[in-house]
Parts: C-alpha cells; sequence; structure tokens
DNA sequence: TGTACATCAGTGAACGCGCGTTCACTGATGTAC
DNA sequence: TGTACATCAGTGAACGCGCGTTCACTGATGTAC
C-alpha cells in the first residue's frame, strides 16, 4: 500500500490477496469477509469485484498463494548436497511446520468449503507442491517396494505421514495425552518408518 | 419424532443431535443452522435453548456423537480372534472408512471453529476412539524401537497415517494426479510399513 | 379424588447484525486525431 | 500540444437475506395437600 493514495489502487487485486492472507492468520477463516478484507485493502468493499466474480474467487487465490508459500517453506529447508533420506527428512519437517506456522492458511488451502478446488491456477500451485514429496519419495525402497505401484505408494505414505502428522498437531492432539497429561515433544521424522532407496 | 405430537417433545436434546447429523451429512457445515436443525426436528428455533446454551454446545454434542460412532466404526470390523496384525489393518481401515463414509461428520470433529475441544464429554468420548488405535499399536516393533517412547512413536506414527490418508482421500487428492489423470485406487493397509510385536 | 400452584419446555414475534450483491455514479487514465 | 471521448476502476448508498438471540407468553406436567 502506497502512502500517497490515489483514486486508483494501481494493484489492488495483489492487495486483496496479501491482506486477505494477512487477516486469515491473525483472525482465522471466521474472520474474513469480502468487507473486512475491502477495508484492510483501504478500498470500498465493491472495489473487489472488479477482481474476482465472487469471495469464494478470492479465497481460491489466495490458497493458491498458499501452496507456493508452501512450496518455499519446503524448498528452503533442504540442503543442497545431501543424502536423499536427508532431503526427505528436511521436506518432511518444512512440510509440518508450514502447517504449524500457518495453520489457518493450510486449513484453508484444503477447505472445499471455501475454495474451488478444480481452479486451474490452485491446481498448479497444489501440483508443485506435491511435487515436491513426490520427487524425493521416488524410488524410495520400503518392506513392501515389491508389490505394484512402489512409487505411488511410497508417496502416498509419506504424504498421509506428514499431513496426518501436521493435521493433529495443529488440532492439539498430539501434544496432550487423552487423559490430559503433557505428551514429550514428537517431530514427523521420529515417526517415519525406516527406508532405503533403490538406486 | 413420534406421530402423536404433544406440546412437550419429550425427547428433544437427543432430537436436535440426531437431526443435526442428518442435516450435516446431508448438506455439509454450510447448510448447518439452528434454525434450520430445529426445523428439521419440528420445533420452533427458540427451543433448542431449553437443552443448548448455544449454537456451539449443540455442535460439541454432535461431535462427541461423531467418535461414538467413530468407535463402533472401528470395533465393528475387528476380527475376534486373530493376529494384532490384522487386527491393527482392520481398525485402520475402519478409521479411513469412518472418514470416507462421514467425511463431513469427521470434518466437524476435528473443528475448533465449530466446536469446543475442551468440554468434557468430548474429550472422553474423543479419548475412547484414540484408545482403539492406541491399544493395538502398543508394542509395535519398527526400525526404531530401541529408541525412546516407542509405543508413543508407534501409535502416533498409526494415527498421523491413518488420520493424513482419510483427510486427503477426502479432498480428492489420492484418486487424481496432479496432472488430472486417475490414480489406482490404494486402500491404507497399502501404506502402512513392515512392523512386528514385541510381546 | 380434586384442586392449587410451581416448574418445565415449548411458541412466535421482534430485534439487530453482518453479510454478499447490485446499481447509478464518478474520478482517473489512455488513445485517436 | 490540445481536445474529445471511451474505458477502466473506484465510491457509497441501498437491498434483501439468514442468522443467533431475546422476550413475554402459554400449554403441559408434576407435586403438595
Amino acid at each position: 500500500m502506497t502512502t500517497s493514495r490515489t483514486y486508483h489502487h494501481g494493484d489492488l487485486r495483489n492487495t486483496l490477496i496479501a491482506e486477505g492472507l494477512a487477516l486469515l492468520e491473525e483472525g482465522g477463516v471466521s474472520k474474513m469477509s469480502l468487507r473486512a478484507i475491502a477495508a484492510r485493502a483501504g478500498v470500498s468493499h465493491a472495489a473487489p469485484k472488479n477482481h474476482f466474480a465472487n469471495l469464494r474467487a478470492l479465497y481460491t487465490a489466495m490458497a493458491a498463494e498458499g501452496y507456493r508459500r508452501h512450496v518455499a517453506f519446503m524448498r528452503a529447508g533442504l540442503p543442497k548436497r545431501a543424502s536423499r533420506p536427508a532431503k526427505l527428512a528436511a521436506a518432511m519437517r518444512g512440510y509440518v511446520r508450514f502447517a504449524q506456522e500457518h495453520p489457518h492458511l493450510f486449513a484453508l488451502m484444503f477447505s472445499s468449503d471455501l475454495c474451488d478446488l478444480d481452479d486451474a491456477e490452485l491446481q498448479t500451485a497444489g501440483a508443485e507442491s506435491y511435487g515436491v514429496l513426490r520427487e524425493i519419495s521416488a524410488g524410495l525402497d520400503w518392506d513392501k517396494a515389491d508389490k505394484p505401484h512402489a512409487d505411488l505408494r511410497a508417496e502416498t505414505m509419506i504424504w498421509s505421514l506428514v499431513h496426518g502428522f501436521a493435521q493433529l498437531s495443529n488440532s492439539g492432539m498430539l501434544s496432550t495425552a487423552p487423559d490430559g497429561s503433557a505428551l514429550p515433544a514428537l517431530s514427523v521424522t521420529d515417526v517415519v518408518p525406516a527406508f532405503k532407496y533403490r538406486s
């Protein structure tokens, strides 16, 4: 947002996405509305119509931006020259750390209630995020590598594991036992099965 | 709902929970409201106040009932006399099948936006559900069983795996590849690492 | 067995609120000549 | 370089809607005597 305001904003589309994400991080889904986001962007609540057909389209664009940040998070922690297992561990930790640091955004990215999950831009961004785990887990050799679809099973296992861990962690279910007592903090990598790579 | 209606309903509390769950299954979270549930129960929308302080309390009671059904689902598929690995596989499949057959209820049960996750009744019901997996994965011996918190790590791995698999499955992300092509259908048990039991 | 009365669990109208959307409008910008 | 004009991207008021909540009320039930 520039200090010298003009009648025309200049970059309202991106500003709406950015302010929407900021509002989401602060207050969660329940605090988001077209009016609140427009107000934060310093614009009347009818202005977004020029850039997004409806609220759902704005949420979808926010989710796509979420995936881009998600990819960046995973890539940021990836050591350049390291063993593949070390890279996999880094990517898994990045996945979970993103979810933990941006719980509301993480939830938005998987919410069919709020986003159009079939949107092309969202699909593209999501595919790139998924691709990070996919690449690293290709050729991952574990107990059932002889069974069909070895690579698919490996990437599905890794993805389920990090995704479930992230969700449960965000629900507070990994830090407190059913009886209410505190649990020792586990990392997602404490919970990956043993494996090696075929190649 | 009885056919001969009286002024006093007789079992409105349970009816509200049941009709709320029915509405949730049919239309998802966005179709739920106090007014809609009351109308479904054949009662004015002020009547629920006598049984639930607010909407959140009703949602929380619905989620608790969800956990009870969740437990029943997992237990229903458990073979009485079978190896522990076979029991674990059955419980995992029950967990995922529940989520797939009741996606909206499953989402409600983990939603801090809608439910009071600290509610005593909800905690009790949730602990029993968690307990099923916990019991079966106690003593599960996998690659890192010598490391600390072996049992905690085992149950966390199993839980993360089934939970993540269920979530991703419900988001449609396990049936369609990033490029849009169809994927072979995997079961959650295709994705569990090898293990044996210590005892 | 009948009556009085407190309590419980409903009714239905009204309230205020925030929402997304619509609409006539207007200021700013870019282009043609 | 100046003017006319189309187009773009805003404004702000108004709309209707569904929501949860409140409130005075009333019918049904249970209990005391």
